[in-house]
DNA sequence: TGTACATCAGTGAACGCGCGTTCACTGATGTAC
DNA sequence: TGTACATCAGTGAACGCGCGTTCACTGATGTAC
């Protein structure tokens, strides 16, 4: 699938791909603290111990850059849900209550890939980024579908693993968990650091059941 | 309660109120469109019709402007509040769905006060500068806190109307719609325009039930 | 109501810095014999 | 295994533009008599 692609990026050397991430790092640094468009590719040149030059032999612009940086997180997200999966399967042994569960997968998750709060920046510079840029907007989209899908089978595993079931369909369901979720991580941003999972567990206790068995 | 405020805003010749405004709103264009960062202190000028030197006579520096504007918009949210209030109360005597009587509260919310993409894009933006930006940050905390009240006030209101009750806390729901209704308005940002009522639909049946008179 | 003066509000030219972008170059890596 | 050459990857100086910021100025508004 990754073949498939116009991603021209199938043969490169090892070195360069390192380059490449090298600059890829740096930049998720420079946007959490300037903003996509602040950030100068100068910053993250010298952050990543590079000078303008690498830049502009790796990517033509900031653009590509942040289009390149996207792709590569479609891959990772895909590698933290398997983590997170193995982790909730484990924990779901000694510990059966919904919210707990929901929590261990979606922390699990969430330390798979990047974290912390320039990655929750840098997602809200992505967002508003994509919204502006066409050709970001593309490959945004195709970013955050790849997050949902994830997003969804965690929860839906969680929910089975923990004996409950949705009292509404299983979409809206997931677009009302991401909503609280997302929320919960920009109050955390703008306040003092600790994640609350209260609201994600109080709606989930909205919008579930105890699974009746109708057998 | 505006007098006590360290804003030494007190007596500005109408002209001076005036050019203020149109800079603010000129400025609110540029940052949807570049943002915040990346709106020069030019184009706001020019959209604005004025030049440069007005805008460093009206303000110090940008974020200064960014705070005038949030204060602005803490009065705005207030007088909008209000009018929506008062459309709610009129429509609440042929219709009494919950669902409807929200929409339209928040629909008239949002007419009265700014409003659309420009708005939406701006106040994404003015969340993350403010998560950057110390001086900016106090000023966001305030105008949120403004919207979260004038928020539940309408919320509050609408279920009574409506003959409901929330199954969960006051401030559950309001966290929950809050983030749901968020939600809604980026993702109209990102795909076509039209705004989905659905999720909001879906959540206040899912944590309301028909008020019961235990007289 | 008119005139003279003071203050206010915005103009627009000028300066200088930071940054995007280019490009001739050097050192590093790979390949052939 | 060693040497000679080719290609690759990143360097760093140079150019020029856009923009933030300043400031002496002019025209507009207000005030006193």
């Amino acid at each position: 699938m990754t073949d498939v692609l116009p991603s021209p990026a199938a043969q490169l050397s090892p070195r360069r791909t390192q380059t490449r991430h090298r600059l890829m790092d740096a930049a998720v640094s420079a946007f959490a603290e300037r903003g996509i468009i602040g950030a100068s590719v100068e910053e993250i040149c010298e952050s990543a111990g590079f000078t303008r030059g690498a830049f502009y032999s790796n990517f033509t612009d900031k653009d590509e850059l942040v289009v390149a940086l996207l792709r590569t997180e479609i891959d990772n997200q895909y590698q933290a849900a398997e983590h997170a999966i193995a982790a909730m399967k484990s924990a779901a042994d000694s510990d059966t209550s919904a919210e707990r569960l929901v929590s261990t997968a979606l922390t699990a998750f969430e330390e798979a890939g990047r974290a912390g709060r320039d990655w929750i920046l840098t997602q809200q510079e992505l967002l508003l980024y994509a919204a502006r840029v066409p050709k970001v907007r593309e490959a945004y989209l195709a970013y955050s579908e790849e997050c949902l899908k994830q997003f969804s089978s965690l929860i839906g595993d969680a929910i089975v693993y923990a004996g409950r079931e949705f009292t509404v369909s299983f979409e809206d369901a997931v677009n009302l968990l991401g909503a609280a979720h997302q929320q919960v991580h920009l109050s955390a941003l703008l306040n003092g650091e600790p994640l609350d999972s209260r609201p994600m567990g109080v709606l989930l206790l909205a919008i579930t059941r105890p699974t009746s068995h109708s057998t």
